[in-house]
DNA sequence: GATTGACATTGACACGTTTCAATCACGGTG
DNA sequence: CACCGTGATTGAAACGTGTCAATGTCAATC
């Protein structure tokens, strides 16, 4: 990192065209080795490429995404940024992203319509590259809009996207259920708990549908084979607040296996178990939904459905790419199929 | 959202000249009206709000940069996106720059410093306004870099910044760990494991300065008092692995509580005693650092000092803003005092 | 009625880059 | 020797915005 002769003054940001002055040449031959070098003398190329190491040139994106019209950015947009699911699949976008060399812009909409909104917008002012979206629910009017602005994007966790509005990448949650479903019977389990959140959640509601699937094939009675608890929030607290109720029973008599719509209610539930000196296996099997890092940190491990979380924000990037590429691109649903991830907190049924 | 009369058509975006037309104004005026609304008549400026809202005009950022010198996003740089602290204290960075209305880049070094250095490079190219900045180690070059191409930054958890090159936010580790061999000394402990990475890494040898100060203080000799156990990485699996060495005890004695330099660590070696069949605090007390989300979600929960990390994010941006208002502004270092969380990993040691 | 001042608006330029038609240098070919 | 083609370089224009000096308008004051 070459010095600064006067580290202290306010120095006016060297342009390309002090780096062209620098080098001898004129600032589209700067440019051009920026941009494409194949077309500039070896020989000016290795000056210029000199001058701008020597001024410790940076080049100004705004000026260049101004007048390319593209950007070096995209947009991720997420439910929650704290969320370990999420995370995830932030580090596979992101891992995607640098190797074209594009940053990311991070984008919370806290599951909030107006945050939501106003965070398109915001890479809409940026003329952002594209964007990769978990819209908060199936309205695609945001969405939509983005596209009339001339920004591609690709929906996450949203297989239900029409594939002539856009791009999806998804994880086929109703083969999730039906796994799960399968596993549990497999194991002797013939009374099964479902802990979900509400069904307007597309997603939760698919799990079930397989579950359902599952039961059925295995040629179980819904009605006393399942016993169905909702609660308002997908979170640990609520998970904990649900043992009481499914430990009581449904109708006929309380169920040997509960599954759980996602991780954090399933480990809210196994604390919940804890405090109560119980504890899975032993006393009832649990199993979750997406193998979030947290699932194996716990004691006994906790059996759950696994989602390709890093695969799925590297999938939706290159997506993404590939709509840069490639004008004439058609949109793609990428639908993967999730895997039983088998641990501790799951047995079989003694009789 | 109003309709476009043509969807299909690639239209050129609409930018400031064609709001102003439309309006029948100048281009400044429309300047204006976005930047200094109260220089505007009232009646004017109805109707160029009028036109943006009926052309959906959305500024381009690009220009705006450009023009004015500054941007409107600010980078977060963080060592790992994955992890739970990071991404808590992410939230209190981004909940404080939505409120200046400020786009947060995310960028990930993953604790390598080409990386590191790669991505400063990229906020230096946006010209971004500034720059959290957790650093991989106390090498301060690139952050001196950034602060000659004129961007501001603050320094996350490294409290040993020279004032002199710029703003820290931090946790008193020192006061951390004392806190936490206190607790567990009250308690009646009188031998302590510190489970702990490198003393490389200065906020654990900081930990375990405290720790040492609180077993002299109580009149303990560190000597038989102390079992150091060093393990190559703060990371769960590291963590499990360290219950044998732990258990099997030191010179003399096993230690009756141990003291993990994180909750990584912690929860770690919480899983690998249940992997034993044995359990805290019954058996061993075990406290952890940092207070991460799932710290309350086993069980028994994890005894741990909590860093305030939402405000920490949300202090480091304030000072951040700080910066943009005040150009005289000098350099500050906040130290926050971490404090104890009590759950039920830690008990009373029985004689 | 002339002068002043406050306020609104305008128009042109500048920010740093990319792009592209135009120019230049030069060696090869007829 | 004139001509052409190729490859390297140039110079100017344009991207969309912010800024600011200059202009315009109007009511109040002397």
């Amino acid at each position: 990192m070459p010095e600064n002769p006067n580290p202290t003054a306010a120095r006016r940001s060297v342009g390309i065209t002090q780096v062209a002055k620098h080098a001898g040449v004129s600032p589209g031959t700067v440019s051009n080795v920026l941009n494409r070098p194949e077309r500039v003398a070896t020989e000016t190329r290795e000056r210029v490429e000199a001058a701008i190491r020597e001024l410790d040139y940076v080049r100004n994106s705004s000026g260049s995404n101004l007048r390319s019209g593209r950007s070096d950015c995209v947009g991720l947009l997420v439910l929650d940024v704290t969320n370990p699911y999420f995370t995830e699949v932030a580090r596979g976008v992101e891992d995607e992203a640098v190797e074209s060399g594009l940053a990311v812009l991070l984008l919370n909409s806290a599951e909030d319509h107006t945050r939501q909104e106003r965070n398109l917008r915001l890479l809409a002012g940026q003329r952002a590259a594209g964007a990769v979206v978990m819209p908060i629910d199936d309205d695609l009017s945001d969405l939509r809009w983005l596209s009339k602005q001339g920004i591609p994007w690709v929906a996450l966790d949203r297989g239900d996207v029409p594939i002539e509005e856009g791009c999806s990448v998804s994880v086929d949650n109703e083969a999730g259920g039906l796994a799960a479903g399968r596993h549990l019977i497999g194991l002797g389990h013939e009374r099964i708990a479902f802990l979900t959140g509400p069904f307007s959640i597309d997603q939760v509601h698919r799990r079930h549908q397989g579950l359902l699937q599952a039961v059925t094939e295995a040629g179980l009675d819904p009605e006393t084979a399942l016993d169905l608890v909702h609660v308002p929030q997908l979170n640990p607290e609520q998970g904990e607040k649900a043992v009481d109720t499914i430990l009581a029973g449904g109708p006929r008599q309380r169920s040997t296996a509960v599954f759980c719509a996602n991780d954090q209610l399933a480990l809210g539930f196994l604390k919940g178990l804890g405090r109560r000196g119980l504890r899975a296996p032993d006393d009832i099997s649990v199993m979750g939904y997406d193998d979030i890092d947290v699932a194996a940190l716990v004691h006994p491990g906790l059996t759950t459905v696994a989602q390709p979380k890093y695969k799925l924000g590297r999938t939706a990037m290159s997506l993404l790419r590939e709509h840069f590429d490639d004008s004439g691109h058609r949109h793609e649903r990428r639908l993967f199929t999730p895997e039983i991830v088998l641990r501790g907190s799951t047995a079989a049924h003694r009789a």
